[in-house]
DNA sequence: CAATCGTGGCC
DNA sequence: TGGCCAAGATT
């Protein structure tokens, strides 16, 4: 057999570039910043999760300013966390911090987990956001899949425009591969790598000529073949069920008193989806039904 | 595995 | 104008 030790080693041809590249263009984020410490980052991760940068920041910093640690959350009201979400959207996330700051504050004394499967067992802590918070808050050494380092593989490595739908394993493996040996260098080359492709190897209106690895980019090379498989899903909203439970718990959150049920009729004249998506509202945990027929935002 | 789950900005 | 996209998780 011959003994190359290339397929072994790491690429320090990508490392390098990746990481300088990010040293000199990497945002000044909160959560980025030491006093962020673990939870500072677990809160961003949250946020973030299909929602812009710009939009978290100020959030964020109502967040952490008003519950600075894990048990200062879970000793809160999770209608409380829901109402501080905002428009951030996909309000369960909310009720899914709330849920893990308990956890954190009942079964690890308070501080955010360091293991990756202590963070995968609470809730709203996927795969991707468990090696997140492992690689930036802790310093492991984790393959950080997010759409921003999907799509950099993608075009880098395996020469497409875009990154199938789901997580593969033949993603995972790569990421696996590409990792530096180092744990403090692979948490510098997950969080180089997805900035990379939040800042210049973005989804739409990409600029090779900012990217510090467009000479070993695949798909470049190949001329940025268009995108083939199967189209990406597109999110229709208006007129589903998602835009009446936005429409519900926006007039929840303007007020700490019940809300009766004719307050919450006028955001949406059909009755039979205004009831279901009350009804699932209630069912996530999100609305809380009051003996007396009006509703409030979950006090526990 | 595919559907569901918010919201707003941009080209 | 409207489809596309944004640091996913859950069922």
């Amino acid at each position: 057999m011959t003994a190359t030790t290339s397929t072994h080693t790491p690429p320090a041809s990508l490392h390098t570039p990746v990481i300088g590249w990010f040293e000199q263009h990497a945002r000044d984020l909160p959560w980025r910043r030491p006093e962020a410490g673990a939870w500072g980052v677990m809160v961003s991760e949250f946020m973030l999760q299909q929602t812009p940068v710009s939009r978290v920041l100020p959030v964020y910093e109502q967040w952490v300013a008003r519950w600075p640690r894990p048990a200062d959350l879970a000793a809160d009201a999770p209608g409380e966390a829901v109402r501080a979400w905002g428009r951030l959207g996909y309000p369960r996330r909310a009720l899914r911090l709330h849920g893990a700051a308990q956890a954190i504050t009942e079964r690890h004394g308070g501080d955010v987990p360091s293991g990756h499967n202590q963070l995968l067992a609470l809730p709203g802590i996927g795969e991707y956001t468990a090696a997140a918070v492992a690689s930036f808050a802790y310093g492991q050494r984790h393959a950080v899949l997010d759409t921003n380092v999907r799509r950099v593989f993608a075009r880098a490595a395996a020469g497409i425009q875009y990154p199938p739908n789901a997580t593969t394993a033949a993603e995972r493996k790569l990421a696996r591969a590409l990792l530096p040996e180092e744990d403090e260098r692979a948490a510098r080359w997950a969080a180089a790598t997805m900035e990379l492709g939040a800042l210049v190897c973005t989804a739409k209106n990409e600029d090779c000529s900012k990217c510090p690895i467009s000479g070993q980019c695949a798909w470049l090379l190949a001329g940025k073949p268009a995108h083939q498989g199967p189209p990406r899903r597109g999110q229709t909203y208006a007129g589903t069920d998602r835009q009446v439970r936005g429409r519900l718990l926006a007039v929840l959150r303007e007020t700490v008193a019940p809300v009766g049920q004719s307050a919450l009729d006028a955001v949406w004249d059909e009755p039979v989806q205004r009831a279901r998506a009350l009804d699932g509202l209630v069912a996530d945990g999100l609305v809380e039904p009051l003996a007396d027929g009006q509703y409030r935002l979950p006090l526990t």
